[in-house]
DNA sequence: CTGAAAGCGCTTACAG
DNA sequence: CTGAAAGCGCTTACAG
């Protein structure tokens, strides 16, 4: 690999020529710099960015920190901060956590050490401590989904509403047995969607059904297994909220296997789409959520951050954590039909 | 952040004792040592790997470049990637192309200027010159799933028994009229997984169908448009075999829209299945691919190749390129059931 | 057993 | 308009 040594001996003037050509960053004369860009091509010369970082203290990297990438918002979720990074010329280290606080914790240790610029997490909550120590010593975090730090800046939807919408729209559809598929270790989105499903199940005096088990693998298995146990209990629910339209499809398969029909037995409802449902063999009714749209901001969000920090050192105002929700929008299909 | 001066100042030694100490790269006196570890405690001192990268050449960061990750098989294999990866303290830059050569040319330009110390690529094919050349540079490249290359490593999946087979099976199952779900731009899945597919309908006698489309955004879109302008052409097909499990999907939903019934009038094979078949409403028999496992190979393998590659420099003798195949395994479930 | 020095590849005041 | 020098934070021969 060349360097700017090479360049520079090339092209016969000093390093620092060459930098300030190719960065633009003071007037060279053009002959000067016509010898520098023709070195430049003839050695195929690319900069180190390491090095650049190095001098600079910038990565132009950042680090999203997920539980996991599929099946779930997360996907979407990457693919929209990716997209908005690479634009902004930052690369993305995608981390699965699978939820579990040891890897997570792992994980935040590394990307701490010099890893990245800024980063966007959906955490367990676990970590807290960790998570404020890096933002603290300089590293923006964005939560993004959940929010467990109040004092972090974040990316979320406005669960409560969700939650009390869906049961107030399948209380319309007749349903009068409402069951909610709740998780088992309890993060802000579950907490919020419940706080909305129990409002709006008390102003209707139903009786609450919460279908919980011992955490899967993955949310299809995990809405899979909620839903067999709830039939063994003989809760007999004619409504599900299942959290994800994942965990829907995993309500689906248990109801098939058990010949209990959707939506004529039981309705259906995701309380997190992400443009999954219409494509379902039974589509899916679901609160979609614009999730591609939640990552781009996520990352607009950090990088705001980011170069609030660099701002800060030369005096300007401290950065102001921020809050951004979104609604959802629901989308009947075949599950709660009629 | 503290550095490794600061370190050095507060524990009365040189910066080299101190690097050496934490690196347990020569002997060091117990007291000494006993001062440096407090004095990084105190400091809460972590290195900064910008900088030893520098120093070493090594970014401790691979690359990986996918079409996608939801819905398909590649969210599988990064997670397998990503895990092994950080079992190696090796971070993983995921970057996704969308399919797209504009795309994946920038991001391999970004990826060769110093980013990351391999790459596990799934191309588009279109930038093959560019690959080579990073190759060529001194970044290792491993392709998995797709491998255009035939001079580059690869881990990939045995597709012309994939194809081969599972015509056989949907002829012993009965079907006659079997239709195949073929890319708008092969690739060498596509091509290998057709050419068991046509010897298959070859020695069987029969005719074949081929179910194509302008390419969608996704997977489940594309198959549900094949689906759908097949029975539009009236292609009366017994058989179809879906490219992956997310196709099939696709290829349930168009099937449900006509009220063809699934596995009665027409059955459904996927043929690379990653899991996701078993908890579909009617379940999908699938070639199951154990991609993971393909994933975690595929670092594994690139990871031999990085440190084969600075091993060279030292004279040792030249890194050798692999070819790794998985078969798959037909898992039977109701698309197919007699 | 430990220090002083060089250097990884770049950028950026400081001169002139 | 351009060069010489310092420095980002580390590691690693080279001495002693």
């Amino acid at each position: 690999m060349a360097t700017l040594k090479d360049v520079a001996k090339l092209a016969h003037v000093d390093v620092s020529t060459v930098s300030r050509a190719l960065n633009n960053t003071s007037y060279v004369h053009p002959d000067t710099q016509q010898r520098i860009f023709d070195a430049v091509k003839q050695l195929s010369y690319h900069p180190n960015v390491l090095a650049q970082g190095l001098r600079q203290g910038k990565r132009h990297t950042i680090g999203l920190v997920v539980p996991r990438l599929m099946p779930s918002i997360f996907g979407n979720i990457s693919q929209g901060v990716e997209t908005a990074a690479l634009k902004y010329n930052y690369g993305t280290l995608i981390c699965n956590t699978g939820d579990n606080p040891a890897t997570e914790q792992e994980i935040l240790t590394r990307l701490r050490d010099g890893f990245v610029d800024g980063i966007i997490i959906a955490g367990t909550g676990a970590n807290n401590r960790i998570v404020k120590d890096i933002h603290a010593s300089g590293i923006p975090v964005i939560q993004v989904i959940r929010q467990p730090i109040a004092s972090l800046s974040s990316v979320t939807a406005d669960y409560r509403t969700i939650g009390y919408n869906a049961v107030q729209y399948l209380y319309r559809k007749g349903c009068r047995t409402i069951g909610i598929i709740e998780s088992a270790n309890t993060s802000v989105p579950y907490l919020e969607r419940y706080e909305g499903y129990h409002k709006a199940m008390n102003e209707l005096d139903l009786r609450e059904v919460i279908l919980r088990n011992d955490v899967s693998q993955n949310n299809i298995h995990y809405g899979y297994d909620c839903m067999i146990s709830s039939l063994m209990n003989h809760d007999a629910c004619d409504g599900i909220l299942a959290a994800s339209d994942a965990q829907g499809i995993g309500v689906f398969r248990a109801l098939k296997e058990r010949h209990i029909r959707v939506p004529e037995d039981i309705k259906v409802l995701s309380l997190t789409g992400y443009q999954m449902g219409e494509m379902l063999e039974t589509s899916l009714t679901s609160m979609e959520l614009p999730s591609t749209e939640i990552g781009v901001k996520s990352f607009l969000m950090l990088l705001e951050a980011i170069n609030a920090k660099n701002a800060e050192a030369k005096g300007a105002p401290k950065y102001v954590p921020q809050h951004l929700s979104f609604p959802a929008e629901l989308v009947e299909r075949e599950s709660t039909a009629s």
